[in-house]
This record gives structure tokens, C-alpha cells and sequence, in this order.
DNA sequence: CCTACCGATCGGTAGG
DNA sequence: CCTACCGATCGGTAGG
């Protein structure tokens, strides 16, 4: 996944891949019967590992306006944190394999897709909660807040802006207060939303 | 370009240039010394027409609200109308070069920092000439607008979601709606911004 | 899990 | 601009 994620899909070679595991090469191709495998393997670990760090988290907190802003703010610090040598292993996959058809591609588009709609779901939870208006549409908010992250992903990566996370955040938070309700204004409020401390 | 734009910087390789163009790759490989100096060759074309489709012409209209809108309407334009066959080129570059240290990661960085720059430039121009209000921070809002963009060339190359310019467009009128003064306003809505014919 | 190998392709060079 | 070639590496296979 580290190499994936900084060198691509398809600079994972399985003679690479075998030394730096200090196997033989057909040892390593064993395991998996064809570079495809390998990929496929390595996009489902990838998957894993967001639900492990950014779904699962998300999922204790309660449902609605909290639950959207909890789900951003973990995708937003496993970003941070460099889980992965290359940044989002999904943003670096996507651009990758969007113009190459294939298995990995529709593995990639479900996976990415299924964390879009799950961003949607929660809109509408905290709709019908009454914590967002009625007029929001929740793609188009989908939409905006990954936008930010992805975007937070890129400047970092590429232009190695630090900023980067604190103008998702902005962005997002912003974007949470302007669809928020009076009433789920309050619960917005009401967790001070643990801020990480960072140096200047 | 359109290679390197749907196969990367990397597939773009010496041997299967030649190949479509009927050169030997000994020949082709005269013109440019080194591959690196092929792929710098790339980007510095693709950032030509990246100004001829996208830049001059938003140069030619007023300053201020009304070119940043103009600005990103056409960069928008761009990636729909799919100028490169891999969508936009420098998002596909930018992904791809984040983690390769070198003069083409260099080329690349300079030249997408110079179209943020360049957005962020004119809000503080519309911000002088009283169109934006002052409380708009540049480089936020230039982060927000450009996610947008980035984020219709990610939905659209990977999902194939032709709403993603629609959902693009919505976002950025309403941000800057949201950050413009009355006078500022009045300018946005004195040109109907000539709205692109599209079935549904 | 291994050694030994396959044909194809890579970036690049020699020499014309 | 070309042919002919270099060593390295690719995904994959044969056979153990």
C-alpha cells in the first residue's frame, strides 16, 4: 500500500515487491497468480484500513449533523497523518486507473463511491433529525465537503502546504454552519469538536 | 498529452510515441535527449494550451468578480469539454509526480501554484475594487473554489458523473454570491454568465 | 517457497 | 532521420 500509494498501482512490481520483502519473485507471485490480483489485494487492504481509521471511528458517535462532521474531520486527520507514504491511497489510485478499464478500476469506483453515498445517508439522517435544512441537497453537499478534502490532499502532497487541513476544515466547518438548523447549530456547539493542538 | 494524460508521464514511453508517430525510436528519441526532458517537453505544452483555452480568455474581460468568475468558468469549461483525453492534464500530472522527487515534479509545481496564484490575485483585486467583501481571506477562498474544479475532473474521470460540472458550477456561484458586496452582486447578475446549451 | 528461464519492452547508445 | 544493439526489468511459466 506505501509503495502504491507514492508510486502507483503499477509501479507495484512483483520483482520490487519481492526484494524488498526479501523473497524470490514467482515465491511472491504464488500468492496471488497475476499483477491484477496483487492490486486488487492491495486496493481491498487499502479499503480496510479506511474503514478501520476513519468509518469505524465515525460510527460510535451519534447519528446525523454530529456523525457528518465526525466522519469529515477523521478523513481529514488520516490524510493528515500520512496513514500511507503517497497521501489519500484512493486519490492516488483514482487519478491512476480513472482512463484504465479493468477490474481495479471498478473495485476503486465502488469503494470511493460507496464512502460518497455514505456522506449523502448522513445528510439526509440529520435532515429528517431537523439538524439540516430541508433546501440542502445532499449530492451537491457531498459534492463540496469531499471536494475540500481531496483538495487538502492534493496541496499537501503536491505543494506540500501545511495550510492545507486547517482550509479543509475551515471550508468544511463553514459549510456545516450555513446548512445547519438552529437546532443542530446547537449540537454543533455543543462539542467543542477536540481540537488537535497544532504548532504554528 | 493525451497519452500522458490518460496513461501518466510514465506511460508515455519512448518506444510506443515512436510507434504512433511512424519514427523509429532512436529518431524520436534525437528530438528530446532524455526522457525527462520528453515529459518537461509535455507539461510545458499541455501549460500552453492550458493558457490558450483558459487563461487569455478570461484576460480579455473586466477585472475584478466578474474575471474570477470568468476564470473559473472557463477552467471548468475545459475539463468538461475534455480537451485531453484523460481529462485534465495537470490533475493526472499532479497525482502522479506528488511523491517523484525531480525537475518534472518541479515544472509541475510551479505552474499549477502560478493558476492559484492567479486566483487568488483576483479576489484581491475584487476585493479593492469593492465586489468582494473584506473579510474573505484569498487563499481560502481560492482553496474552495479550486476543490470545486478539481473535484468535477475526479467524479467525472472516475464515475463518469456528467452532473459533477453542474454540481462545479452551483458551488462556486453560490460562493461567490456568498462573499460578494451589493455592488459586486450587481455585476454577477448584469451578465446572465451565456449558459451552455445541455440535454439532459 | 525456490532456480532458471521466456518474450516483450524499457531508456539509452553506437554508428551511420 | 535510420538499423542494430546494450543491460535491466517487466509479467509470467516450467519444473521442482
Amino acid at each position: 500500500m506505501d509503495i502504491a500509494s507514492a508510486e502507483g498501482l503499477e509501479g507495484l512490481t512483483i520483482g520490487r515487491l519481492a526484494r524488498e520483502l526479501r523473497m524470490s519473485k514467482s515465491g511472491l507471485f504464488a500468492h496471488f497468480g497475476s499483477k491484477e490480483e496483487l492490486q486488487l489485494a492491495t486496493v481491498d487492504s487499502a479499503a480496510q484500513i479506511f474503514v478501520e481509521k476513519v468509518v469505524r471511528p465515525a460510527m460510535s458517535v451519534e447519528r446525523g449533523l454530529v456523525r457528518l462532521h465526525a466522519m469529515l474531520k477523521a478523513w481529514i486527520s488520516y490524510v493528515e497523518r500520512s496513514v500511507f507514504r503517497g497521501g489519500c491511497f484512493f486519490a492516488a489510485a483514482s487519478a491512476e486507473f480513472d482512463g484504465r478499464p479493468g477490474s481495479v478500476r471498478k473495485r476503486i469506483v465502488a469503494l470511493t463511491k460507496s464512502w460518497v453515498d455514505a456522506l449523502e445517508v448522513e445528510v439526509r439522517e440529520a435532515q429528517s433529525r431537523g439538524e439540516m435544512g430541508r433546501s440542502i441537497q445532499p449530492p451537491q453537499f457531498a459534492f463540496e465537503v469531499h471536494a475540500f478534502v481531496q483538495e487538502a490532499n492534493w496541496a499537501y502532497q503536491l505543494l506540500r502546504d501545511r495550510h492545507a487541513f486547517d482550509r479543509a476544515q475551515a471550508a468544511i466547518r463553514a459549510q456545516l454552519r450555513d446548512a445547519a438548523t438552529p437546532s443542530g447549530l446547537a449540537l454543533l456547539r455543543r462539542r467543542p469538536t477536540a481540537r488537535v493542538k497544532r504548532k504554528k
